[in-house]
RNA sequence: GGGGGCGUGGCGGAAUUGGCAUACGCAGGGGACUUAAAAUCCCUCGCCGAAAGGAUUGUGGGUUCGAGUCCCACCGCCCCUACCA
C-alpha cells in the first residue's frame, strides 16, 4: 500500500504503520517505559484526563481527550519535567447495573470487559500512561477508602441524614442531586424527576459555599465559562432577612408568630402588598386548616405537584394563587398585607417565604395583576411623571400605577416614609438605611443567601459505593469501624429478578457495632461522583492499603497541573472535586486549596453534518475506523491539526487522509535529509545560502512550535512542524546531498522526529531509531534548544505605509536603524509623498515604516 | 430574564504585546510521471478588475500614525442557567 521512493540515489523504506506501531507498542510494554520516575530533582508536572465510565469500547470524545493530554504530557516529559500521568476507570454506575439486569449477568463482569476493551484500545492510541497505576473505582482497594473519608466526613458534621422533598428518577429508581438534574430533566437518562419525601444522606457542601466562590478567583488557568457557570450554581446574594408578624385572625392585631423573608430589595418594603408562601409550606396548611380556604388551597398544592419541574421553567408560565385568610404585619410600616400561597415560590430558597412588592419584581407584579392586589409605585425612575408629583410624598397617597411593568431595578423612592428621595436598588443607599432601621428595631437583618444546596448522595442501587453506616434502634446511625471497612458489595445478587440490596438480608442484617443488639445496614450507595471526587489524589499512591493515599506522594504531585475533560462536568464533577479537596485539606491530608491548576475542556467531535454521534442515530465514527487503515499516528495528529483542542470539530475524513499524506511526506524527507547526514555541532557563522536558510527556519520554527505546545495550541504547533518539513524538503530537493552540510542535515531530522514525537510517537519512535540511528526511546530524547538570534536573518522585507496604506515593500537589512530606515521608505514611496507634507513618521523596525503625509 | 463565548476565503483555521490580514492544511485548477488510473512530485489558488488598481476580518460609529485585535451601539450564532425573591 506504501510506495518507497527512488530519489537521491536511495531508497527510502515504505512507511508501514500497522507494522510499525504493533512493534513499538510491544517494546514499549515490555521496557515499561511509561512507569512514572518519581525523580525529585526535576520539577514535578501532573497531567490527567478524565477517567472514562466504562461503557463499552472508547469513542471519538475519548480519543480527544486522550490525545490532548498524551501529547501535552510527552512534552512535558522531553522538556526535562518528571510526569505523572495515569488513567483509570470511574467504574460504578448505572449502564453496568442495568447491563446486568437485561443479561441476568453480573455488573461487575460487565464493568471489566469494557475496561479491558479499554485498555487495549488506550494502548493501541498509544498513550504513554502509568498502567502501574491504573484502578477502578469499583475495586474494595479503592471504594474503600471512600467509605473511610464519609466516616471522617461523618464524625465532623459534614455528612448528615435528614427528611426532605428530593428529586426521584422513576426510570432510573433512585434520588438524584441538584446538579444532576439538568434542564429539569435526569442527567443520565432524561426522564422527568418526580418529588418525594425522603430520608437521604447528605454531604454538607454548603459549608464551603463562600470558599468555593472565592477561590474561584485563583484559578486562572480554568476557562471563563466554567467559573462562571460555577459561580452561578453557588449564587450568592446578598440581602436581608426581614421579619413579618403574623396578624391574629382579625387580620390587624400582631401576634407572636413571625414568618421571615429573604430579599435582595429590602429598599422596597413600603411596596409590600402581600406575602406569599409555597403550596408545599407547612405554615399555610396549617392556618389554612378547617377555614373555608382550605378547599381552594388543597386544590393549588395538588395542582401544584401535578406541574413537572420541566413545565415549571420558562418566566412565561402562569401564576397561580390563594388567598389564606390570613395577614401579615409590615415592621416597617405597622400596616397589614395579605398572606397567599403561590406556585411561583419555591421551598428551599430563602425562607421559603417571598414579601410580594409588585412595583420592584416583574413577577410579583404579574401576580398583583391576576389576582388585582394593589401596585403601590414606591420607587420610580426621575423621567417618570409620576417622579415629579410623588417625590416628596412620604405616605402612601397613590396605591396603584398603570405601567405594564414593574420598575426596573433602579429608580428612586417614593411614598416610603423617611426614606422617601433615596437613590434605590440592589446594594443602594435605601437598602443600608432600610437595612440599618430593621437592624435597629430589631425586625430584620442582612443575609447572605446561597443557592448551593447540600449534596444529595445516598442513591438506591446496586452497584456502587455501599454507604457505611448501620442503623440501630438504640443508637441509631452509627458508622462501621474502620477495621471492617471496606463494606463489600455482595455479588450474589439476582439483579435480572429484581434484587436490591434493600431485599438482601445477607447484606444488611448485622449487629450495632456500638451496643452490639441487631442493627441495619443502610442500602443506600453513594453517588458515583463522590468515587470521582479523589481518583486524582490517589493516582499518586495507587497500592496504599493503610491509608488513602501517603502525604508525601500526594505533596510532590498535587495539584494536577493540567487537567483535559469535558465541559459537561462543569458542575457537576469540579464543583464536588474541589469541595472534596477542601475537606481533606481541612483533614489535614493535603495542603493545596484547589486541585486542579489548569482546565481544559476540550471541544467535542461532530459528525460530517455538524450533528452530535450518539447509537442511536447511527453516526458513530469509531476510532478504528481510522487507526485500522491508517494507524494511531495519523489518528492523533488528524484529532490535534484539524481544530484548537477546545473547539468543537466536525469530522472530516479528507482532514484524515491529508494528516496521513503528511506523516508520509515526513517520513519521506526525515529519511532523505538524514541519508548521509552525521551529528555534530552545527556552526552557524560557517552557513550560507540554502544550508543558511534551512538553519534560520529551523529556529524560528523551533521556537514557535515550542511556545505553542507550551499554550496548548496543537494545531499550530504541527503547522510549525509543518513547515519545518517543507523547508527540509526544498533543501533536499534543491541540495545535492553532497553539498549539503552533514551537521545541519541531521539535526534537522532530529529535531523534526522529536517535535513531532509527542503527537506520532509510533513514527518518531521509528525514525529515531533506524533514520537517526539512535537508540534508547524518543521518549526519553530531550526537547531540542531553539535559538531566537539564528532565527534571524540578515536582510528583512518590510512595508512602507503612506497614511496607514501599505504602498511599498522593501528590503533592509535586519540591524538597519529608524534613521536608515526612514530614508528607504521615503525614497520607496517617493511618488506618492512628491509635493506633501511629511507630518511624521513611525519606524517600527523589523515590521513597518508609516509616513503620514498631507 | 441572567451569565459566558463567538462572528476572518469555498471549508477547518492562523495572526503571542494594536504593526505587512488570510500562516498551515482541506477542497479546486494546471502540469510532470504513467498505456491508463491510483499514489507521488512541481506550479497555481480569497474577492472585484483584462490590467493598473480597489474594496475587504458580521454592521455602524469611536480612539490611534496604524484596529481582526481596544471602546460604544447594533445584527447574527452557539453554550450554560433559570419563577433564586
Amino acid at each position: 500500500m506504501c510506495d518507497s521512493t527512488q530519489q537521491n540515489d536511495f531508497e527510502v523504506p515504505a512507511y508501514d504503520a500497522q507494522a510499525i506501531e504493533t512493534k513499538w507498542q510491544k517494546t514499549w510494554e515490555d521496557e515499561e517505559l511509561y512507569k512514572t520516575d518519581e525523580d525529585p530533582s526535576k520539577p514535578k508536572k501532573y497531567v490527567l484526563e478524565m477517567f472514562p465510565y466504562p461503557s463499552g469500547d472508547l469513542h471519538m470524545g475519548h480519543a480527544r481527550n486522550y490525545t490532548i493530554g498524551d501529547a501535552m504530557a510527552r512534552q512535558a516529559r522531553m522538556r526535562g519535567y518528571d510526569v505523572l500521568h495515569p488513567m483509570g476507570f470511574d467504574a460504578f454506575g448505572l449502564p453496568a447495573e442495568n447491563a446486568a439486569i437485561k443479561h441476568h449477568t453480573q455488573a461487575a463482569k460487565w464493568t471489566y470487559q469494557n475496561i479491558a476493551q479499554a485498555v487495549k484500545t488506550m494502548k493501541r492510541m498509544g498513550f504513554s500512561y502509568d498502567y502501574d497505576r491504573m484502578f477502578n473505582t469499583c475495586d474494595p482497594e479503592y471504594y474503600k477508602w471512600g467509605q473511610w473519608m464519609f466516616i471522617e466526613m461523618w464524625k465532623r458534621g459534614l455528612a448528615y441524614r435528614a427528611t426532605s422533598p428530593v428529586n426521584w428518577c422513576p426510570t432510573c429508581k433512585t434520588v438524584l442531586a441538584n446538579e444532576q438534574v439538568v434542564e429539569g430533566r435526569c442527567w443520565r437518562c432524561g426522564s422527568i424527576p418526580e418529588k418525594r419525601e425522603l430520608s437521604q444522606w447528605y454531604l454538607k457542601i454548603t459549608d464551603y459555599a463562600q470558599e468555593l466562590l472565592d477561590d474561584l478567583d485563583k484559578l486562572t488557568g480554568w476557562p471563563e465559562n466554567v467559573k462562571a457557570q460555577q459561580r452561578n450554581w453557588i449564587g450568592r446574594s446578598e440581602g436581608a432577612e426581614i421579619d413579618f408578624k403574623l396578624a391574629a385572625e382579625d387580620g390587624v392585631t400582631p401576634t407572636d408568630r413571625t414568618i421571615s423573608v429573604f430579599t435582595t430589595r429590602a429598599d422596597t418594603i413600603f411596596g409590600v402588598s402581600f406575602m406569599v408562601l409555597p403550596p408545599e409550606s407547612d405554615l399555610a396548611a396549617e392556618l389554612v386548616k378547617g377555614t373555608r380556604y382550605e378547599a381552594d388551597y388543597k386544590a393549588l398544592k395538588a395542582a401544584t405537584e401535578k406541574v413537572s419541574s420541566v413545565d415549571r421553567q420558562g418566566s412565561a408560565r402562569e401564576k397561580h394563587g390563594v388567598f389564606t385568610g390570613r395577614y401579615v404585619i409590615n415592621p416597617v410600616t405597622g400596616k397589614p398585607a395579605p398572606l397567599w400561597v403561590a406556585d411561583y415560590v419555591l421551598l428551599d430558597y430563602g425562607t421559603g417565604a417571598v414579601m410580594g412588592v409588585p412595583c420592584g419584581d416583574q413577577r410579583d407584579f404579574d401576580f398583583a395583576r391576576k389576582y388585582g392586589l394593589p401596585i403601590p409605585p414606591i420607587i420610580c425612575q426621575k423621567e417618570d411623571p409620576l417622579y415629579e408629583e410623588l417625590k416628596d410624598e412620604r405616605e402612601l397617597r397613590v396605591t396603584n400605577v398603570d405601567w405594564d411593568h414593574a420598575m426596573a431595578a433602579e429608580g428612586y423612592l417614593v411614598q416610603s416614609g423617611q426614606f422617601t428621595g433615596m437613590k434605590g436598588g440592589k446594594h443602594s443607599e435605601a437598602v443600608d438605611a432600610i437595612v440599618a432601621w430593621l437592624e435597629e428595631h430589631g425586625c430584620g437583618r442582612t443575609k447572605v443567601q446561597f443557592r448551593l444546596r447540600d449534596w444529595l448522595i445516598s442513591r438506591q442501587r446496586y452497584w456502587g459505593n455501599p454507604i457505611p453506616m448501620v442503623h440501630c434502634d438504640c443508637c441509631g446511625d452509627v458508622p462501621v469501624p474502620e477495621d471492617q471497612l471496606p463494606v463489600r458489595l455482595p455479588d450474589n445478587l439476582d439483579l435480572g429478578a429484581g434484587e436490591t440490596l434493600a431485599e438482601c438480608p445477607e447484606f444488611y442484617e448485622t449487629t450495632c457495632p456500638k451496643c452490639g443488639k441487631p442493627a441495619k445496614r443502610i442500602t443506600d450507595t453513594m453517588d458515583t461522583f463522590t468515587c470521582s471526587s479523589w481518583y486524582y489524589l490517589r493516582y499518586t499512591d495507587p497500592h496504599n492499603d493503610e491509608a488513602p493515599f501517603s502525604k508525601a506522594a500526594v505533596d510532590r504531585w498535587m495539584p494536577v497541573d493540567n487537567y483535559i475533560g469535558g465541559i459537561e462536568h462543569a458542575i457537576l464533577h469540579l464543583l464536588y472535586s474541589r469541595f472534596w479537596t477542601k475537606v481533606l485539606r481541612d483533614m489535614g491530608m493535603v495542603d493545596v486549596d484547589e486541585p486542579f491548576t489548569n482546565l481544559l475542556c476540550q471541544g467535542m467531535v461532530k459528525d460530517e453534518n455538524g450533528d452530535t454521534m450518539s447509537k442511536s442515530k447511527g453516526n458513530v465514527v469509531p476510532p478504528s475506523s481510522v487507526i485500522d487503515p491508517y494507524g494511531a499516528d495519523t489518528m492523533r495528529l488528524a484529532i490535534l491539526f484539524v481544530a484548537p483542542p477546545e473547539k468543537d470539530f466536525d469530522w472530516d475524513p479528507e482532514a484524515v487522509a491529508g494528516a496521513n499524506r503528511f506523516i508520509k511526506r515526513a517520513w519521506r524527507v526525515v529519511w532523505l535529509i538524514s541519508h548521509g547526514a552525521k551529528r555534530g555541532e552545527v556552526d552557524a557563522s560557517k552557513l550560507s545560502g540554502a544550508s543558511a536558510e534551512l538553519n534560520r527556519a529551523l529556529h524560528e520554527l523551533g521556537i514557535k512550535c515550542t511556545n505553542d505546545f507550551d499554550r496548548g495550541q496543537f494545531n499550530t504547533a504541527i503547522s510549525a512542524s509543518m513547515e519545518l518539513v517543507n523547508a527540509a524538503s526544498k533543501y533536499v530537493n534543491d541540495v545535492p546531498e553532497d553539498n549539503r552540510d552533514a551537521a545541519l542535515s541531521w539535526r534537522v531530522a532530529h529535531d523534526i522526529v522529536t517535535m513531532l514525537a509527542p503527537i506520532c510517537p509510533h513514527w518518531a519512535e521509528e525514525l529515531f531509531h533506524e533514520a537517526l540511528g539512535l537508540s534508547g526511546s524518543v521518549y526519553n530524547e530531550p526537547w531540542p534548544e531553539f535559538d531566537a538570534e539564528q532565527a534571524k536573518s540578515d536582510m528583512v522585507e518590510i512595508a512602507v505605509q503612506v497614511k496607514g496604506k501599505v504602498r511599498a515593500r522593501i528590503k533592509v537589512a535586519a540591524d538597519a536603524s529608524k534613521e536608515e530606515l526612514e530614508a528607504a521608505a521615503r525614497e520607496a514611496v517617493a511618488e506618492q509623498i512628491a509635493g506633501k507634507t511629511v507630518k511624521k513618521v513611525v519606524v517600527v523596525p523589523g515590521r513597518l515604516v508609516n509616513i503620514v503625509a498631507i
